[in-house]
RNA sequence: CGGAGAGUAGUAUAGUGGUAGUACACAUGCUUUGGGAGCAUGAAGUCCGAGUUCGAUUCUCGGCUCUCCGACCA
């Protein structure tokens, strides 16, 4: 892409409406923009990361043998009455019809997928089914905050396991841990496995936490061990603020964010929604079932709350809006040219190059963009570097910058 | 939902009971081209409503919005 064909500009102060150290730098570069509080346009360069986000996701859900759909996001209210989550669902947003009927914004979907299953399930030999999707999310918070990390309408990843029984659960439940670890390590996150509440309908469940200042939650984690609890079921799960249960080693309390939590849903709503299946005896029972969520958009934001300098944003490989920042300097012919055609190159060698082409802008304020947007190389190309047949190239996490020509940068990507 | 703070141009800000200023961005022209350039000209703004006042962007009240702290987060 080239940037100036990109509408969205960046800033060169931060947004003062925002507070948190992610919606300054995101709002700041551009990414994204605010509508109102805990509501968020993506942007250009912000939905390209959150793309690539959700398609690590989805890769690794598959690979787990997940199969992807798309449900609706407007819920009719009897969904919910079945429940009683239409009462019990505090942020549940609410909207009417104007011809009849009352509708939730859907903020997870349960409601929905038991009762999709009921005419795909009746059978032992129906499951286990992994059914998933990536969508938008509604949850009328009270108070949304700290830009992407509580955000009013927000990008999720919600699988749904089906069983037979809960030992089978259980093994799956194993296996969504092992996926979630391998996704947090691809989305360059590290993550640590917490044991957590598992609300009104199981004891316990697994969060994957961020540490970092900006979080809302408070783990305890074994320094020994590695063992992590969150506070808030500390006394439930034997965990102590200085000890810990496991290895008696010791405790640290640290802040962190939730970025994906998994739990068992077991019989639940396979009750309010009589889901049943016939097993091998011709009985009939009651389908077994896990949860897994994964805020896709929260991670973008646990990534730019994590992940920058003084200068902007850093973004891990992996879900970079691009791989490579090419900076023409100077408006020579020669250069422009060369810049064309570095861009041209490496494009057609399947590199994602946003090519600053700005012919108006001064070489300063483009290397200052290229440090906001936080694309992990910049190359640069000159009158300087053209002597040499060469591009400058560094790293947006390294102070290093090295020359090299430009047929031995283009060989690297030739087969 | 309780508490606190803040709303002035696209962005960031100054200021005043009497014609609203600056910087960047924007438009036009010339100059400039390796870390947010220079000159000139131009366009663009006081969140909404009521009250006090001859006159309110400024004072008072109400509302709306945003941010932060707390509660909540199934």
């Amino acid at each position: 892409m080239r940037l100036s064909e990109l509408f969205a500009k960046t800033q060169r102060t931060p947004p003062k409406d925002e507070e948190s150290k992610n919606a300054k730098l995101l709002e700041q570069a551009g990414f994204i923009q605010k509508l109102s509080a805990g509501v968020y346009t993506f942007l250009p360069l912000g939905l390209r990361v959150l793309n690539k986000i959700e398609n690590i996701v989805r890769e690794e859900m598959n690979g787990a043998g997940g199969v992807e759909i798309l449900m609706p996001s407007l819920h009719p209210k009897e969904n919910w009455e079945i429940t009683g989550r239409w009462q019990a669902f505090d942020a549940l947003f609410k909207t009417k019809s104007n011809f009849g009927g009352e509708y939730a914004l859907g903020p997870t979907h349960e409601e929905i997928l038991y009762a999709l299953l009921k005419k795909h399930i009746s059978s032992y030999r129906d499951l286990p089914v992994y059914i998933y999707q990536i969508q938008t999310k509604f949850r009328d918070e009270k108070r949304p905050k700290a830009g992407l990390l509580r955000a009013r309408e927000f990008r999720m990843k919600d699988l749904y396991s089906f069983h037979a029984n809960d030992k089978d659960r259980d093994k799956y439940y194993e296996v969504m841990k092992e996926t979630y670890i391998t996704v947090f390590k691809k989305l360059g996150l590290n993550v640590i496995p917490t044991i957590a509440s598992g609300g009104t309908f199981s004891e316990l469940s697994m969060e994957f936490q961020v540490v970092s200042d900006a979080g809302e939650d408070i783990i305890f984690l074994c320094e020994k061990c590695d063992l992590a609890v969150n506070k808030e079921v500390a006394s439930k799960a034997d965990a102590k603020s200085d000890k810990c249960s496991n290895c008696s080693g010791i405790t640290k309390e640290i802040k962190a964010i939730e970025a994906g939590n998994i739990f068992p849903l077991k019989e639940k709503y396979a009750n309010d929604f009589n889901l049943n299946f016939k097993d091998e005896a011709g009985k009939e029972k009651l389908v077994s079932a896990g949860c897994y969520g994964l805020g896709t958009s929260r991670v973008m934001g646990i990534i730019a709350e994590v992940m920058s300098d003084e200068k902007g944003l850093i973004w891990p490989k992996g879900v970079a809006p691009f791989t490579i920042h090419l900076i023409a300097v100077g408006e020579s012919p020669k250069v422009k040219k060369a810049g064309e055609k570095l861009y041209v190159d490496l494009t057609a060698r399947s590199r994602e190059v946003l090519y600053d082409d700005r012919a108006e802008k001064m070489a300063g304020e483009k290397f200052a963009d290229a440090d906001l947007l936080g694309i992990p190389l910049r190359m640069v190309v000159s009158e300087k570097t053209l002597e040499k047949d060469s591009v400058e190239l560094k790293e947006r996490n390294s102070e290093t910058i090295r020359l090299e020509t430009i047929k031995t940068f283009l060989e690297k990507y030739d087969k």
